[in-house]
Order: structure tokens, then C-alpha cells, then sequence
DNA sequence: CGCTTTTGACCGGCGC
DNA sequence: GCGCCGGTCAAAAGCG
């Protein structure tokens, strides 16, 4: 229960992170969380506490206001209404004895003001969201025309990290650190990476000469073009998931061709305890071909993809050699073609780990290996491990060990590994998943119930990847899925929202 | 009969 | 240049 309202708070403030990155910036090195924590420990001897914690709306409120009053200066947007609900708290039961009336005018007064806080905060949501967006759109264009100037004769993408090294120094190496500070949203250091809405991500971040935060947005859906960091950015803009306005531009021959041949260069692949031979993962799949990989008794099968002619995506299929028990599956390619829900399910939470892949691939290598010490320190976020020395960039999910054990994980020292950011807890309205939490909450549903269920769901999460077998098959399916998400499958599929939806895919939903 | 799986051959990349 | 290895192809076999 603290926890969760820890991670409410926490993402209650990141909202205004948005807004004032620096005066966030320095909370969040402070010591709000421990104030909230004394709070709570201390307050249930006030009767004002119990009623508020008998309400969990107002409970919200309340925890939002201690967070603001404790954890960091007032806040603009906030602090009124918690003000309020304090007020209604602590003077419910001592104005309902003296006055009835006064109670219930106090009490009238304070629900409008709520209410309309609240609608202002909704409608400030909205408008950052735009905002966010709209920078994401020069942001990426941005990016586009200076690796266009400065890679024209970089034709050959064999590796991503050297290729883009050479290309933005002060662009790229800090999107990638960027990346590499992304997992700790709760942490909240210079820069947030979060599963947003669709098959986004979304990078947040603050660069060096520049106080106002920088949003980088990674499209997950396809990655097929030859040239890796154009083709993110690319299919940012043109094939977003979800609310992604950029404009489309115009494919050529080139890109439409590179649509069509297996990527090369980038893989995931899923570690997760199965005894079947395959983990359904929501596409068709033909076997056309099985090998003896060179060290593993178990032999390695090929699958294609056979939900539509033509289709690209093809995974790899083995079984660990140091435990059987757990099936190594390799998603490579793109689809071309609708994905079913069961496919789509949870590609908000699997595109952290391609984004972690993508941008990763172009971070020095040094930095990965610095913050992962770091991030292995985080509970309730899978391991993913980066590998840089293999052939392609893959980036490996281990869904076979408790979370909270990760660090055990044993990673080859070529690789480096560092957990995902499923809790990703920063910047609601860019990461909220609009379909899941306009399906499964009222139109009325205030930010702090968006906020209660992204941190339960964070708990589920977690509690998914270690247990739920079901978690893996729809994990599996989420990556299939983004690894390449056709053109025509925007944010608006039905899938994610879909009833058909596992409870555990819903969880990942987060953000 | 059509689809899938199996399995040996083939191809290309890479290292020596 | 050669061999190794990963990946793919395609004919044969299996299956419903």
C-alpha cells in the first residue's frame, strides 16, 4: 500500500516534471518519498486520516497534497485542491458535530472545487500533450535532417552503435544517455523513457545547454530500412502506433523495398520458461527449417510468418543450453500485415525493451555498462540484455527470473544489461495508454485513479513476469508485434483495448 | 488435397 | 582459398 502511493506520488509530480523540469529535477534527488513514508506511518492516529483513507479518491488527493507539501515547494497546479481536501478531511467529523449546514456548504464547495481542478488539470494535460508532441514532431525532424546531412555516404548500417557515433556526437550520445537513465522513471534523474501510448516511446530528457526537456520519440513499429537511425526516426512519423501527428513522408523506392527484406540488424528476443516447443504468441507461424546450433544439444528452429503472404518476420525457436527449461525466442523482421489483438496486446510495455534496443544501439557502450549496475538495483523491471558484440543488436528479455532477482542474472560481458522501464511512471499523459484507460475507466475517471491503476498495474507487472506463464506467451506476442507494426495498424486497433485482452496484457497497458 | 513439418542441400558471411 | 557456421530453400513425408 505505501509503495503504491509512493508510486502514485511519484508519477503525480512527474506530471509537472513536464512543466518544470528543473524544479522537478531537484526534488527528486531529495527526500520526498521518505516524507510521504512518515506521513503515512504517522498519520492513522488522526481521524482525518482515516476518513480520507476510506475514500480513495479523496486518499489520493490527500497523498498528492502531502507530496507537494512535504517533497517540494508548492506547486501550482496542485496545491489548491490538496489544500481543499485536507480541509475536508480534518474538518468533516468536528463541522458535522457543530453544524450540519456548514458542513454540507464546506463540503458542496470543496467537491466543485475539485471537480473543477480537476477538469483544469485535464484540460493542462491535454494541452502538454500537444505540446509534447509537437515537439516530438521537430525533434524528429530535427534529427532526420542532420543525419540526413551528415550520413549520405554512409550507406552501409552494419552496425548501429559505430554508425551513429560517428554521426551526432552531440545528438545522438545524449539521446542514448538519455536511454540509459530511462529506467529509473521513479528514480526520475535528467531523463525518462516511457512506454507510451501505442508503440511509442517517448524520451524525455534534458541536454546540456538546454533547460527545457527535450522529447524524443522512438517509433517501434517497423525497423526494417537499412539505415537504423533514420529508419526510427523515419517510421516515427510516418507510422506511429498511436497519437503521433508527424506528418507522413513520402517513402521511396528505397524504403518501400527495405519494407520488405528481413531487418537485419535488429532482433528481441524473449528468455521465458516454457515446457511446449512454442510460445503462442498470437501470429500463424511456419516451420522452414531447422538447424544444430554449434554448442547447443537443442537444435534451433526457424519460423516464418504466415498471417500474410509476404510477410517478413520470421523468429528463431531454442531451447537454453543451460536450462532446458527455458525457450529462447527471436523475433526478426517486420510484419506487413494487421496483427491480431493477441499480437498487440502488450506492445506499449515490450516497446520499452526495443527502445532500449534501438537507441541502446547507438549509445556508447561504456554508458550502458555504467548505468547498469545501477538499474539492476530496481525492483519490479524485467532484465533486458543488450547485446553490442553479437552480428545484430538484439536485446534479450529474461522473463525466466524473479525481477527482484535480476541481478543474479549472469550476462555475458559483451552484453549489458539493464531492467525496463515498465513501471515507467513519468509523464501520465504521454505515457497513459489512451485506449486501455478510456475502455476501462469512466469518462469521469479523475488523473489520480489513472495514477492508482498505473501503479497497481506496475505491481501486476511485476508479479506477472515472475509467475504468470500467460505473461510470456502475450510478452512473446507484444514483441512480434513490435517489431514491426504495419502501416495500417495505428493506435486505434481495437486490439489493445480489446476484451479479448488477457488481464495480464491489460497490466501493460501502463502508461 | 492442401497445409505443415522434416531434413538434407545450398548459400553467403566470416575468420583463419 | 578453404572451412565453419548460421540461415534459407525446397523436395519429401506426414497429417487432418
Amino acid at each position: 500500500m505505501e509503495n503504491r502511493h509512493h508510486r502514485e506520488l511519484t508519477f503525480l509530480s512527474s506530471g509537472g516534471d513536464f512543466l518544470n523540469p528543473p524544479f522537478d529535477h531537484t526534488t527528486r534527488n531529495t527526500d520526498p518519498p521518505i516524507k510521504e513514508m512518515d506521513f503515512f506511518s504517522s498519520s492513522p492516529s488522526s481521524p482525518a486520516t482515516h476518513k480520507a483513507n476510506n475514500t480513495n479518491h479523496i486518499n489520493h488527493v490527500g497523498l498528492q497534497d502531502d507530496t507537494h507539501r512535504q517533497g517540494s515547494p508548492p506547486h501550482v497546479s496542485h496545491h489548491p485542491v490538496n489544500t481543499g481536501l485536507n480541509l475536508t478531511c480534518a474538518s468533516t467529523g468536528l463541522t458535522k458535530e457543530e453544524n450540519g449546514e456548514n458542513h454540507e456548504a464546506e463540503l458542496s464547495s470543496i467537491e466543485s472545487q475539485l471537480r473543477r481542478l480537476q477538469e483544469e488539470n485535464r484540460k493542462l494535460r491535454t494541452v502538454l500533450d500537444q505540446i509534447t508532441r509537437s515537439y516530438t514532431q521537430l525533434q524528429a525532424q530535427l534529427f532526420i535532417t542532420l543525419q540526413k546531412q551528415k550520413l549520405p555516404q554512409n550507406t552501409e548500417a552494419n552496425g548501429m552503435v559505430s554508425e551513429q557515433k560517428n554521426v551526432d556526437p552531440a545528438g545522438v550520445c545524449r539521446k542514448l544517455e538519455v536511454v540509459n537513465e530511462a529506467s529509473v522513471c521513479d528514480e526520475k534523474t535528467d531523463g525518462e523513457v516511457s512506454v507510451c501510448r501505442s508503440n511509442n516511446v517517448e524520451v524525455l530528457s534534458k541536454t546540456d545547454d538546454d533547460e527545457a526537456p527535450q522529447f524524443i520519440k522512438l517509433n517501434l513499429g517497423k525497423q526494417a530500412c537499412p539505415d537504423a537511425a533514420e529508419d526510427v526516426l523515419d517510421r516515427s512519423s510516418s507510422q506511429s502506433w498511436g497519437s503521433s501527428k508527424l506528418e507522413e513522408q513520402p517513402k521511396t523506392a528505397e524504403q518501400v523495398s527495405a519494407d520488405q527484406i528481413p531487418l537485419r540488424k535488429a532482433r528481441v528476443s524473449v528468455r521465458a520458461r516454457s515446457e511446449a516447443p512454442l510460445i503462442s504468441d498470437g501470429c500463424q507461424w511456419r516451420k522452414y527449417g531447422q538447424k544444430m546450433a554449434k554448442g547447443n544439444p537443442c537444435p534451433r528452429a526457424y519460423y516464418r510468418c504466415t498471417m500474410a503472404v509476404g510477410c517478413p518476420v520470421r523468429k528463431q525457436v531454442q531451447r537454453c543450453v543451460e536450462d532446458k527449461t527455458v525457450l529462447i525466442t527471436t523475433y526478426e523482421g517486420n510484419h506487413n500485415h494487421p496483427l491480431p489483438p493477441a499480437a498487440t496486446a502488450m506492445a506499449s510495455t515490450t516497446s520499452a525493451a526495443a527502445a532500449m534496443l534501438l537507441s541502446g544501439s547507438t549509445a556508447s557502450k561504456e554508458a550502458l555498462t555504467n548505468s547498469a549496475g545501477y538499474y539492476s538495483s530496481l525492483p519490479y523491471a524485467s532484465m533486458a540484455t543488450l547485446s553490442a558484440s553479437a552480428p545484430f543488436p538484439t536485446i534479450t528479455l529474461d522473463l525466466t527470473q524473479n525481477p527482484n532477482a535480476m541481478h543474479l542474472h549472469r550476462v555475458p560481458p559483451h552484453a549489458t544489461t539493464f531492467p525496463l522501464p515498465l513501471h515507467a511512471s513519468g509523464g501520465h499523459q504521454l505515457l497513459g495508454h489512451p485506449l486501455f484507460f478510456s475502455q476501462k475507466l469512466p469518462p469521469a475517471a479523475s488523473p489520480l485513479l489513472h495514477a492508482r491503476q498505473t501503479s497497481s498495474m506496475v505491481e501486476t507487472v511485476s508479479a506477472a513476469i515472475a509467475s504468470d506463464p500467460n505473461f510470456t506467451s502475450a510478452l512473446a506476442a507484444a514483441i512480434s508485434s513490435i517489431i514491426g507494426i504495419p502501416s495500417n495498424n495505428n493506435g486505434t486497433t481495437g486490439a489493445i483495448g480489446s476484451p479479448q485482452l488477457p488481464q495480464s496484457c491489460t497490466t501493460f497497458s501502463t502508461n
